[in-house]
DNA sequence: GCATCATATTCCCAATTGAGAATATGTCAA
DNA sequence: TTGACATATTCTCAATTGGGAATATGATGC
């Protein structure tokens, strides 16, 4: 019922474009805030902000060194990410091989005539073809 | 710089926790909606909601079956997300490593210049101490 | 102290989000 | 056709979100 807030949550922090791309700019090491806004073109209160998200999130660790802050990756709640996404691995190797067998029973017979209208009682394909507008499955 | 919708964006789409269990309930293989809706607790509304996001992410695909409709997962987008988690994964594996070696290091005379926020000569930890509320870092 | 650099915080705003209730669409069965 | 069932869509609402501008805090050097 509570919504997942993004300064707790992993995923959703996790989420957010610019964050992952804070996280990519961290991958290689400490950086200081004003280096992360070099490497990623956004304002500076904008970086501090996600920042902070990532923090609370315990996504990143931070470090004063004199007036400036140094942030680095802290990785380890990205693996209930990793094993979570894993856990589907079976669904992405299956796909393949479903899309071929469909693929060959759909050159076995010659044309299709309607698909997701009406399932042919004999084969219902498991994954209808999909509508793709600006690249992305409708 | 456009926000990332869920509608579209895999790593939005994953980032609701219902959103999430539903992808688990189908995990097992084809739900009817009504057989998502019992296993996990939420009004129908909500359910056929989620589940048109996760259709525009690519995560699912729905065939009809009579007056139901079947939903499968269609894993394939997750495995961008799998990719980018584990590009940390030196980050989750090196963390206890790192401590020790940079404690080594700065034990061994911390030639780092000025850390003068109290760097105590002997020890710096890379990671301070992380407040946890909830089970989740602040 | 004072100016300056580095970073965080606050405030405002438009857009998105998810829940809930009501309603609509579509399909089967009698 | 009528009615029951399965699912989707619409609407409203409160909360969250991210960007941008302005401001605040904090540390450094003179």
């Amino acid at each position: 019922m509570p919504r997942a807030r993004a300064a707790v949550d992993v995923f959703q922090a996790v989420a957010d474009p610019s964050r992952r791309r804070i996280l990519l700019a961290l991958a290689r090491g400490e950086r200081t805030v004003t280096q992360i806004i070099e490497s990623i073109t956004l304002p500076q209160p904008s970086v501090s902000k996600h920042l902070g998200v990532l923090r609370a999130a315990g996504l990143v660790a931070v470090r004063r060194r004199g007036r400036e802050r140094m942030y680095a990756v802290r990785g380890e709640p990205l693996r209930e990410v990793r094993d979570w996404a894993d856990t589907f691995k079976k669904h992405w190797d299956q796909h393949l091989s479903r899309i071929k067998s469909r693929a060959e029973r759909t050159a076995r017979r010659g044309k299709e005539s309607r698909d997701s209208s009406q399932a042919t009682p004999g084969k219902a394909p498991v994954i209808p073809p999909w509508p793709v507008w600006k690249g992305k499955y409708l």
